[in-house]
DNA sequence: GCGTTCGCTTGATCCAAGTCAACCATAAAA
DNA sequence: TTTTATGGTTGACTTGGATCAAGCGAACGC
């Protein structure tokens, strides 16, 4: 869907709305603190989005990177292999969020990209946001900010993994979690997992009957209710005392 | 050591010598393939030269972000605190690497960065690195290929804290340092560590005692020698075949 | 409808790493 | 030189989470 730039308000609706100008998540993606002008140059920019179907890969490891990917709507997950078999899910992004700033280091992605429900991704060429982020400043010191965001969060999970017991870790990611659901306006307390046991626990560091074990932990002391992927929330700050309580 | 460019050539070895353009290191760093005339306005970006002290801090966390550091010498570790006092070390960097760009996105540092024996280093204002990157293209590339090596990494660590078992996790360890070390003309098989047991385990998410008693079995078992902080790697093979190898 | 599949829960048992504790080595201070 | 402090090693014991195993419930295809 590259377009070139209108012109006159004469366009159909369908054409205004795959713009970043008008996308209600700019404020979570790469767009923020744009002004329209720059809005509109960075239409241009974001020249395909793709529909990628629920267990589909959005790219894998080893492929030519060439892209980074803003997540329209949908769900994914992150996922890196060991020769031997083993592997370990690196994270799970949501709507506004960015995907592939892993294989601008190498020129090929270093993991898996893959789609937990059906999911529209934008497209954005890198090599033109680095010509574009020459020009927009805004948009280089933003981009900047994401790519370090992304460390502080790995940081995070180095921390979760490192130090934390298995509730504490579970206590953090469910906060987490509704963290993210909230600032992208759905509710704090009640959400649908996308992802499995096993892959909560692949992220986590722990075993599926250990993930399971702790929900059920949760809900037999009132913090939360849980019925397969449908959780509610009962008690945050319970969760939160969880999660720095060492026995 | 801040410095007005050099018109000529008659100036003193000691300005010289505190310039990128005859840093030995900067294949490992931020100049990694600038021309010449490029190396000589980066030059006048790295405006301070710092000394820190084996057990002093670079910055702490919660302070003020604006520079990026690169290290000319020496060795660092970072960390980040817990409310609750626990504490994890998030990595351990030498010379050609660069501290810093967690703070970029929120503008204030989210770790500590302490130096492991007497280092010197670079500082880079990052306001003025980001007005540079958008003249030099290739620098705005190497910068974001920096950044985003730094994710990959991460990833790696996630990947040890969350698949591996201790003697997988600490053989990882001595293999990435010993890579490291080679990349920067020292020897492959011999080094000394910078760092306690304590520093490596809160890296590894192992308690010291684990460190200890694996580094015990490795020299039992023939893959190296060790005497207290000085390593030497007799078997590389066998390490890298501990790295794989469930029981 | 009914079987099949996949994901989830729960119980019983086991083991890798944590904990606690004693002791040793090295280096700096007195 | 002895003293003290800090870091490292090793042993005995404990435990949190893994493993193995059985059974359940929801969703899907036929």
């Amino acid at each position: 869907m590259a377009q070139t730039h209108p012109l006159n308000q004469d366009i159909s609706l369908s054409v205004i709305k795959t713009a970043c100008s008008n996308c209600n998540l700019r404020e979570l993606c790469l767009p923020f603190g744009l002004s329209l002008e720059e809005l509109e140059r960075l239409d241009d920019l974001v020249s395909t989005r793709r529909r990628i179907k629920r267990g589909d890969h959005l790219y894998r490891a080893g492929e030519v990177f060439d892209a980074i990917y803003a997540i329209r709507s949908g769900f994914f997950k992150t996922d890196v292999l060991l020769e031997d078999g083993r592997d370990q899910v690196t994270g799970f992004q949501m709507a506004g969020e960015l995907l592939g700033l892993d294989g601008i280091s190498t020129e090929h992605h270093t993991c898996n990209a893959i789609a937990l429900e059906d999911s529209e991704i934008c497209a954005i060429p890198f090599s033109r946001l680095e010509v574009l982020s020459r020009e927009i400043h805004t948009l280089q010191h933003h981009f900047h900010k994401v790519m370090s965001r992304e460390i502080v969060r790995d940081h995070g999970v180095m921390m979760l993994l490192g130090t934390m017991r298995a509730e504490e870790r579970l206590a953090a990611f469910l906060l987490n979690l509704s963290q993210r659901f909230t600032a992208r306006g759905f509710s704090h307390a009640e959400f649908y997992l996308r992802m499995t046991r096993e892959e909560i626990g692949s992220y986590l560091g722990l075993k599926l009957e250990t993930v399971s074990r702790a929900f059920s932990r949760f809900q037999e002391e009132g913090h939360i209710a849980v019925q397969q992927k449908h959780i509610r929330i009962l008690n945050v700050n319970g969760l939160k005392a969880l999660m720095n309580h060492r026995p």
